[in-house]
DNA sequence: CTATGGCACGGATT
DNA sequence: AATCCGTGCCATAG
């Protein structure tokens, strides 16, 4: 229902890019390939879905016939294998898999499984007034990856001829839902939100609002001394604010329970918040073999209308030659559709083999990989695995959601070493000292990388870290 | 003077 | 062919 309003005055036209090969279908994920399908079954009476069934035994929803792939799986499991099918599991939350203790978990992070502006959209349709309901919806559909709004209020309110006093009101309402300051026109902005919000309940440091309203530019760059002169408050004192800033607000409200702060840089592409593939772990037994469920964006299974098919034969002669190009582009497109779900399977299959500790104990685990490589084992063109892989995202049984590309980050596991030894580093250590603490622990970089990685990661330089609480900043450099 | 960030180059990857 | 990523050089902040 929500989805549909969102959708009848979402500003963003649907690609139209034409259906020529199995390729265009693979590079979607599940929002795009969600939306393709639904114009394909508007615009051709050839295309039927047939309703997908449960799995008697744990109630699974199926696609392909009889046998739940779990269910039947053999008796003796193997962890090595992980169990690989396409899932019709959009609404997974109301399917908790086998334990009880998921399903708590899966509360925490429901509002992932489904896209960001329909999660804020429920939280305020209350608080909405008919009227706003629009304006409401064109500003969610317009956010970007960030939970930003880019574009400039006056424009959305030109657009609906309304004042840009409306606009603002009803931007104010997104902004105090769920991910806090959501909406925001900045990430100033989007922290102004959540420390109003915060101060109702908590004690914050004097002159934060300030810090944040006119030292903007001194905060984002670590200049204590000249934010400490703006404020009139000490040196200590304006660390302090950064370092409640920095670790209590978020300037990105979308980000806020990513697996990692930083984005791949992916054009917007509709919703990350619902994963492409669910990766979870069998009764939740870490030595079981890992479930790996790659999501069909239907819950039911496409294929060419069999009475349209047979009916053809009677078809009025005026109308044959568009009856027989209707079901042809079905029967194409139906064959599409089956080959990119076997080729992200076929994909998982090898990336969750290979990925097993990565998935299971993070980040430090994560295996060296390329994409040329997996190409070459399974035997597909390179470009297959590019577009398979780019724009999508799984879940982990973490509960994380991360970018499919992460299965082939070059640099995760320097980094996070970074990471652990600027955690329990006594002294401040420069880059240079890291350097050779990295090459010791057999990585070896350049200092000159040691730099980037601790801006990507969002760590602060030697001097500005002085005994304060290693805690991850948030914001980078403009 | 030292540590760091910006720019840009070249090789690898997609 | 386009893009990403590590790195060297140089300016500048500390």
């Amino acid at each position: 229902m929500l989805i549909r309003q969102l959708q009848s005055v979402d500003i963003r036209p649907i690609p139209t890019a034409h259906l020529t090969t199995t390729m265009s279908l693979l590079v979607l994920n599940i929002s795009e390939l969600s939306e393709k399908i639904i114009s394909e079954m508007a615009a051709n009476p050839a295309m039927d879905i047939v309703e997908g069934h449960f799995c008697p035994n744990c109630q699974r929803p199926l696609l392909d016939s009889t046998h739940c792939p779990i269910c039947s799986r053999p008796k003796d499991l193997d962890s090595s294998n992980p169990i690989v099918f396409v899932s019709a599991r959009n609404d997974f939350h109301n399917h908790p898999l086998e334990s009880e203790d998921l399903e708590n978990d899966f509360e925490d992070y429901t509002y992932e499984t489904e896209d960001l502006p329909t999660y804020v959209l429920k939280q305020i349709s209350s608080e909405l007034e008919i009227e706003d309901r629009p304006i409401a919806a064109h500003i969610l559909t317009s956010l970007d990856e960030d939970g930003l709004l880019r574009n400039p209020l006056i424009e959305i309110a030109a657009f609906y001829h309304v004042s840009p006093r409306q606009v603002e009101r009803v931007q104010k309402i997104i902004q105090s839902a769920d991910p806090l300051g959501v909406g925001s026109s900045s990430p100033k902005q989007a922290l102004l939100v959540q420390l109003e919000i915060l101060s109702q309940t908590n004690d914050i440091p004097p002159h934060t609002k300030e810090a944040i309203a006119e030292g903007w530019d001194f905060l984002t760059h670590q200049q204590y001394p000249e934010l400490s002169h703006l404020l009139g408050v000490t040196i200590t004192q304006a660390k302090e604010i950064a370092r409640f800033v920095g670790s209590n607000l978020n300037p990105y409200p979308a980000r806020a329970n990513w697996g990692d702060a930083r984005q791949p840089t992916t054009p917007y592409r509709g919703a990350f918040y619902r994963p492409d593939v669910i990766i979870s772990l069998l009764n939740n037994d870490e030595n079981g073999p890992l479930v790996v469920e790659v999501i069909s964006p239907i819950d039911g299974k496409l294929q060419v209308n069999p009475l349209f098919r047979s009916g053809i034969k009677d078809a009025d002669p005026d109308k044959l030659e568009q009856w027989h190009s209707d079901l042809e582009r079905a029967t194409l497109f139906v064959k599409c559709l089956q080959q990119r779900n076997q080729a992200i399977v076929r994909l998982m299959e090898r990336i969750v083999t290979i990925q097993h500790d990565f998935i299971l104990n993070g980040d430090s685990y994560l295996q060296p990989l390329t994409r040329a490589r997996l190409a070459r084992e399974i035997e597909v063109h390179e470009s297959t695995i590019s577009r398979s892989v780019s724009g999508k995202t799984a879940l982990l049984p973490s509960g994380k959601i991360i970018p499919l590309s992460k299965f082939f980050d070059r640099s995760l596991q320097v980094r996070t070493e970074l990471q652990k030894i600027i955690q329990e580093e006594g002294q401040p250590l420069t880059d240079m000292e890291l350097v050779d603490l990295l090459m010791q622990r057999g990585y070896k970089v350049a200092r000159r990388t040691i730099a980037k990685y601790r801006s990507m990661e969002g760590i602060m330089p030697s001097h500005g870290r002085k005994k304060l609480k290693p805690k991850k900043l948030i914001y980078q450099s403009p």
